[in-house]
RNA sequence: GGAGAGAUGGCCGAGUCGGUUGAAGGCGGUCGCCUGCUAAGCGAUUACAUGGGCGAAUACCUGUGUCGCGGGUUCGAAUCCCGCUCUCUCCGCCA
């Protein structure tokens, strides 16, 4: 959420990134509201000041003068207005604070210009994609080949779009969640969090899901309650209404999730395989820094995270989000993109996002170094990464003609010894 | 699920016949004194949010609100009443 006092010193910065974000929002009519809040404000606290004072002469006077009679006669008047402009008032925050929450962050001066993902930005390539002397199979069909993936039982005990993960898959899926948790707690020094899969809506509010996006995330019915759509979510609001010490910045946490997502309205494409599904893991990254230091943070996350594909050998791409593609929450947006041969293209598996003060102000994290006042931190994080959409990497980068699947070196360790999937019987 | 206790400032912790309590005291923080240095000691200071005065300002002046959350009683509520949430203890149940 923005800080109203920006709103009203630089309507007209508002209205552009609106406009850049394709948001369609009546900035005027907030204004006129908030000009008319802070009207009744000032006659309510105006009133209330008087009776205050009055009170406070009450208190030192005879209780039963005719004077004080009076007074207690003018009071009860008093109360009355008060009651009514407050309830006034009421309303007018409540129409504020709907808008409000519904405004997007202001893109980073750096994002790119742009209101689809054609406009994204590519910045740079890592890894070359193998030249198959074979026509590559997509990872549902490996998956199913080789036994360890079983869509069509997933959709009978659970439905269209869950899976079973099965043998070495299992494994493969278990692996590469502790190879990753090691690497970042070990090489990039981030604290490991196992957090709730289960939020309440405060939660959800703070890093930005709600009010917007409700119909993208589950609900538990009848519940406060949603099942978290990535680990962002419970992690960020860890430290949600409390003042940090600055000097415990920056604080990096780095948590292994499942990650629930309806995605209503998102039929159509990409039904198939892992990569859009209800349910799947996620190791995220998520940091709390001083304003200043978000910008180089965003680049050490992006690192932090590349480092897992490179370890992986698999080929990538990082891509910076235009205006328009741009999360709600995020000033700026790097995306990984892996290769992904079955596709013939580059497939989203992390997206690492400097959200700036704007989680930070609707969850109320602030940060306090020395004497100064408290003020908001910023919060980054980003897929660390979506370990679904990698085991379809994986199986898409290392298949060989015969159906098999060799296995990256770095997770030999954590396979038990297993270098190659083969048919499983 | 049943019974009981509790929720106060960055932290700990006082505060019931409702009225200089925004809130004692302590810790922590900051500044100063003392000191060869450190520790100890002494003194001072130290909530947050928000409206207005003005603004470049987190500077200054002033008002208002905030003692878990919401409502009620009252001229006036941290203090009384009602509802809710959370925490702790005991019992039950359970991985």
């Amino acid at each position: 959420m923005l800080d109203v006092k920006f709103i009203r010193n630089n309507p007209e910065a508002v209205k552009n990134t609106l406009a850049a974000r394709v948001v369609e929002i009546d900035l005027d009519e907030f204004l006129r509201i908030d000009k008319l809040w802070r009207e009744k404000l000032a006659k309510v606290e105006q009133l209330r000041s008087t009776r205050n004072a009055v009170s406070e002469k009450i208190s030192r006077q005879k209780k039963d003068s005719p004077e004080t009679k009076e007074l207690i006669l003018e009071m009860r008047k008093i109360g009355v207005q008060i009651k009514e402009l407050e309830e006034e008032i009421r309303q007018l925050e409540e129409k504020i604070q709907a808008i409000l929450l519904v405004i997007p962050n202001i893109p980073h001066e750096t994002v790119p210009i742009g209101e689809r993902a054609e406009d994204n930005v590519v910045l740079r390539y890592w890894g070359k994609p193998r030249n198959f002397d074979f026509k590559p199979k997509s990872h549902w069909d490996l998956g199913e080949a080789l036994n360890i993936l079983d869509f069509e039982r997933g959709s009978k005990v659970a439905g269209a779009r869950f899976v079973f993960y099965k043998g070495v898959g299992a494994q493969l899926e278990r692996a590469l969640i502790n190879f990753m948790l090691n690497l970042h707690v070990k090489e990039h020094g981030y604290v490991e969090i196992f957090p709730p899969f289960i939020v309440n809506s405060e939660s959800m509010l703070g890093t930005g899901q709600l009010p917007k996006f409700a119909q993208e995330a589950f609900k538990i019915e009848d519940t406060n309650y949603f099942l978290i759509p990535t680990a962002e979510v419970p992690v960020t609001n860890i430290h949600r209404d409390e003042i940090l010490s600055g000097e415990s910045l920056p604080i990096c946490y780095v948590a292994y999730s499942a990650c629930f997502r309806s995605e209503a309205g998102a039929a159509g494409r990409e039904t198939r395989g892992l990569i859009r599904q209800h349910q799947f893991n996620k190791v995220e990254l998520v940091k709390f820094c001083r304003p200043e230091e978000s910008n180089i943070e965003l680049e050490k996350l992006t690192q932090d995270a590349e480092r897992v594909l490179q370890l992986l050998a698999l080929p990538y791409r990082v891509v910076s989000l235009c205006t328009g593609d741009l999360g709600f929450s995020a000033a700026k947006t790097y995306d990984l993109e892996v290769w992904l041969p079955g596709y013939g293209e580059y497939k989203e598996i992390s997206s690492c996002s400097n959200f700036t003060d704007f989680q930070a102000r609707r969850a109320n994290i602030r940060f306090r170094s020395g004497k100064g006042k408290p003020q908001f931190i910023h919060t980054l994080n980003g897929s660390g990464l979506a370990i679904g959409r990698t085991v379809a990497a994986i199986l898409e980068n290392y298949q060989e003609s015969d159906g098999s699947v060799r296995l990256p070196e770095v997770l030999v360790p954590y396979l038990n010894g297993v270098r190659k999937i083969k048919e499983e019987k």
